[in-house]
RNA sequence: GAAUCCUUAGCUCAGUUGGCUAGAGCACAACACUUUUAAUGUUGGGGUCCUGGGUUCGAGCCCCAGAGGAUUCACCA
């Protein structure tokens, strides 16, 4: 299990476990622990005034650093991320002539990061930290290997940060307890998205699942992971997307369906994408896509009033503001705006010029759709760092959105860029099933000129949309992507768990 | 998929032009210490220098191949 080769540390961790045994302690023992605080509850509850009120407590928590003084000590416990100071005394440990429980095994049996229960009083030091007497610990768990050590001064200046990359997303568990700051991005994590839930739950919509494994993998344009189903000896696909589903569900008669979930593919991972990764996708019906983004900009303005109490982030020296409403201007006209040039009427000669005289670089496959989000990636991209909405994307790019009522060849759709990175993607859902098999078919032929990504035709869709589909206006967000924007972090290995990585050569 | 950089003790890092027994801080062990807080003092132990080849009298260091990671690019929500 833990390798052939123990450290020195390891070994003594391990001998420290068999002579516990001796002494008839159990390091995992089965019963449970009762807790009547935690120290968070001390630390912001305790007054001085109505210590007698706090004469019998009783916490737990992993044991992060200790100094030992003779007969006496002090150690720190932490317990879901706040530390609080212990005080160990010996001979109240052990009030008659047997000091093995204080010289023994507090002093010599016990490890940091090794999980304890105390019960004590609360009281403030000579130095003013509020600070648990022990009168009795108990050890709850034995840890066998050492946690990294990072230091704080009173200044606030860490010390052997525990960073490398590789260890601190390998072993997650390690990051959370020792590095600062780690857990608490998770725990906004988890309260963006139960915010999200609220807000969405109130306004009446209905939450849903639907497939992960499909048997077309329609809905976006990506790579798959392929799997194989044994009994129906079939290939499965992995969802690259679930808007096909969510739509069905529209014809079957729920006019506001959304779905939280991980969406998985196949495609390269870098700072911005893993291989899976959460999405929140929604469909509400009779509404399109400029009622969408009204939509979007209460539901980002509320998540960050909620979460974070405030609408403005800060994001690598720059101030991210939530409060809605957010610039909306189309696609050409934010190319126009930043380059001064209009490229709306330009046919696909046009462009490939154009991209030349710029230096950005194109391949002969590409057509005018792919042309025209080169140059928006290339020129304007990147400048969207305020919540902004672009709107009105060429047709062909876009095979399940809605022609656009008066531009022709474009089709209703936004997308939500935030600090240069697409968060949102949304449209006026297409709901002609006549239209919808055409566009499925000019994909088919994208797909025969060797496009990997055109996406596959959904007959039962098909039939689902023939039946008849409300009209409707769907919405995704990259979850990950909006955590990352609302706690400031450039990588998207910080706002997951455990990110993927390649298997490391011996565990 | 490509380029560049990185990998030395549990953690964070030094390591000279290729030279004798590979170092530091924290952590660990022993001793001392009854209000400390990056506790302190003294002493000590701890290494597959990522892996495998090669060059050399001699490799942590140079060369080749591989593994893993980071960054950028490509691909892509």
């Amino acid at each position: 299990m833990s390798g052939p080769h123990l450290s020195e540390q390891e070994v003594i961790r391990r001998e420290a476990l068999a002579e516990l045994r001796n002494l008839g302690i159990d390091p995992y023992p089965p019963e449970a622990f009762p807790i009547s605080h935690t120290p968070k509850e001390i630390l912001s509850q305790f007054k001085d005034e109505e210590a007698e009120h706090w004469t019998e407590v009783s916490i737990a928590g992993r044991l992060m650093s200790r100094r030992i003084q003779g007969k006496a000590s002090f150690a720190v416990l932490m317990d879901s991320g706040t530390r609080i100071q212990l005080y160990f005394n010996r001979d109240e440990i052990c009030p008659g002539e047997d000091k093995t429980l204080y010289n023994t095994v507090f002093k010599k049996l016990l490890d940091l990061g090794d999980i304890i229960g105390v019960k004590g009083f609360v009281f403030r030091t000579r130095v003013g930290e509020i600070t648990v007497h022990v009168t009795s610990f108990t050890l709850l768990a034995k840890s066998l290997r050492p946690l990294p050590m990072v230091k704080t001064d009173a200044e606030g200046n860490t010390y052997d940060a525990f960073s490398d990359p590789e260890l601190r997303h390998r072993m997650r568990y390690v990051d959370m307890l020792v590095n600062d700051g780690v857990k608490d991005t998770f725990i906004l994590r988890s309260r963006i998205i139960s915010s999200m839930r609220r807000f969405f739950d109130s306004k009446g919509w209905l939450e849903v699942e639907t497939p992960v494994l499909q048997a077309i993998h329609g809905g976006a344009a990506a790579r798959p992971f392929t799997t194989h189903h044994n009994s129906l000896d079939m290939p499965l696909y992995l969802r690259i997307a679930n808007e096909l589903y969510l739509k069905r569900l529209l014809v079957g008669g729920l006019n506001g369906v959304y779905e939280i979930g991980k969406m998985f593919r196949n495609e390269g991972m870098d700072r911005t994408h893993n291989p899976e990764f959460t999405s929140m996708e929604i469909y509400v019906a009779y509404q399109d896509y400029h009622w969408m983004m009204t939509m979007t900009e209460q539901l980002l303005e509320n998540i960050a009033k909620e979460v974070l109490g405030s609408t403005q982030v800060e994001f690598d020296g720059k101030t991210l503001e939530f409060k809605g409403p957010y610039k909306r201007i189309s696609l050409f006209d934010s190319i126009l705006e930043a380059t001064g040039v209009d490229i709306s009427q330009m046919d696909e000669q046009a462009l490939r010029e154009q991209c030349k005289a710029w230096h950005i670089e194109v391949s002969p496959e590409m057509g005018r759709g792919k042309l025209i989000d080169e140059i928006f990636g290339e020129k304007v991209e990147a400048s969207l760092i305020q919540p902004t909405f672009i709107t009105d994307y060429p047709l062909i790019m876009t095979p399940l959105a809605k022609k656009h009522r008066n531009k022709e060849g474009l089709v209703e759709r936004f997308e939500l860029f935030i600090n240069g990175k697409e968060v949102a993607n949304a449209y006026s859902e297409l709901n002609d099933p006549i239209d919808q098999r055409q566009r499925f078919q000019d994909q088919l032929e994208l797909a025969n000129r060797g496009d990997e990504d055109a996406m596959a035709l959904d007959e039962d869709f098909l039939r689902a949309l023939e039946y008849g589909m409300p009209p409707a206006s769907g919405l995704g967000i990259g979850i990950d992507r909006l955590v990352m924007m609302l706690t400031g972090h450039r990588s998207i290995q910080e706002v997951l768990f455990f990110p993927q990585m390649r298997p490391q050569k011996d565990a």
